[in-house]
DNA sequence: TGCTACAAGGGGGTTTTTCCCCTTTTTTTC
DNA sequence: GAAAAAAAGGGGAAAAACCCCCTTGTAGCA
């Protein structure tokens, strides 16, 4: 018997998933809970393991993402499929290399979920070849960390200043801001500012 | 048996769901539809006829908004449960408006689910007192409600898309377009597209 | 029957943003 | 100590965004 824990926000989702999963066979469904802290709450608290956990990545309190880094450092073997809304690729990159075993969309048959619950209690991993290339894809790309500069930058770009006035606040010349500017659109890959808004709030650069 | 239509573009939602529904007693799922279009093919292909449709409300093709209007129209007394992720309260009183029954977040209990689904056949409609006091309240604040457009226009707003792209793809003209940012920014009280993005995200009208 | 709201469109501007290509100065790194 | 990279600044032009004030038609309702 293959034993899950679901996280996830969405109470109806998970005890709904909870009547499919059981409805499988092979599996039962361990515990559902709302967040990541909880989550944590249950590992302090609980004799029982999960063989699998299904985690959102969007909650309040302790979201996927900061989950990923307590697992890795507290079970780095629990196997963990993440379970989101929408294909997110700098979060999905991040999960995985905190050691996600998978990402699945939350549109998905239920035929495809069983094979990925499949697939990670046989080979460790369930990642389909679309996640790989764009795996592939970020190494490459790793050269476009921020610099702190940019980051202050980036913050500023993110309110309703105008880049003037954004040079006053950071003390250049409103052409070097311009040059931050397209600096800043290259890395992130977007071509106006209400892009790189998006991406900052998306990958949570930025919080508001 | 109540018969229950379900509309999302979750497909592994739907059909937990659904199962969840099924075992309810009762009560029995005649389909599960993955945007607005398919709800209305449902009406005009098939002779049946859903007690309860379930409705998400962000979906791709026709959302909920759309539905709601289309329904308004063609099936005034379809009884309809919103369903949604985020408690939004100016698309809450668009629904509200056009005919929608209730208003059901995604993270209710199961318990919960199974009363609103008993009230509206028994009343009519599930209104929790929370619901009622901000349908109150839209009244006093009715000046900046915004209207089904502007929220089209406002999700186009947070993209990349120029206001040029946006006239195309609302079939306008971009001098109307013009006049919808006008109203925009008066409206949310912001002095540029960015502060839009921000207000809208914020305020959880868009989802990124 | 008139009032109001909304959708759609427009004139004619100013300011801001975006783009491409360039120089100088400092800091890092080999 | 030289080469490379980053930080800072710039010219000039085109595109996009922003602003204010205005018209028309249509649907809803009081």
């Amino acid at each position: 018997m293959t034993k899950i824990v679901i996280v996830d926000d969405h109470t109806l989702f998970s005890h709904s998933l909870s009547g499919l999963i059981n409805s499988l066979g092979d599996y039962e469904v361990l515990a559902m809970l709302k967040n990541g802290r909880e989550l944590v709450d249950f590992y302090t608290t609980s004799k029982e393991r999960p063989d699998i956990v299904l985690l959102d990545i969007r909650m309040p309190v302790m979201d996927g993402i900061e989950v990923m880094g307590w697992l890795k450092k507290n079970h780095p073997h629990q196997k963990v499929l993440a379970l989101t809304m929408e294909h997110e690729e700098e979060i999905m990159i991040q999960m995985l290399n905190s050691g996600c075993r998978g990402y699945l969309l939350k549109d998905i048959e239920p035929e495809e979920f069983r094979d990925a619950l499949e697939e990670v209690m046989l080979s460790g991993y369930y990642l389909k070849k679309e996640l790989l290339e764009v795996l592939d894809h970020s190494e490459d790309g790793k050269e476009n960390v921020l610099t702190t500069r940019e980051i202050e930058f980036l913050h500023l770009v993110c309110t309703e200043r105008t880049y003037k006035e954004i040079a006053g606040e950071m003390c250049l010349s409103p052409k070097t801001i311009d040059g931050y500017r397209e600096q800043l659109f290259g890395k992130l890959n977007v071509k106006s500012r209400t892009g790189v808004v998006l991406h900052a709030i998306k990958n949570r650069i930025v919080n508001i």
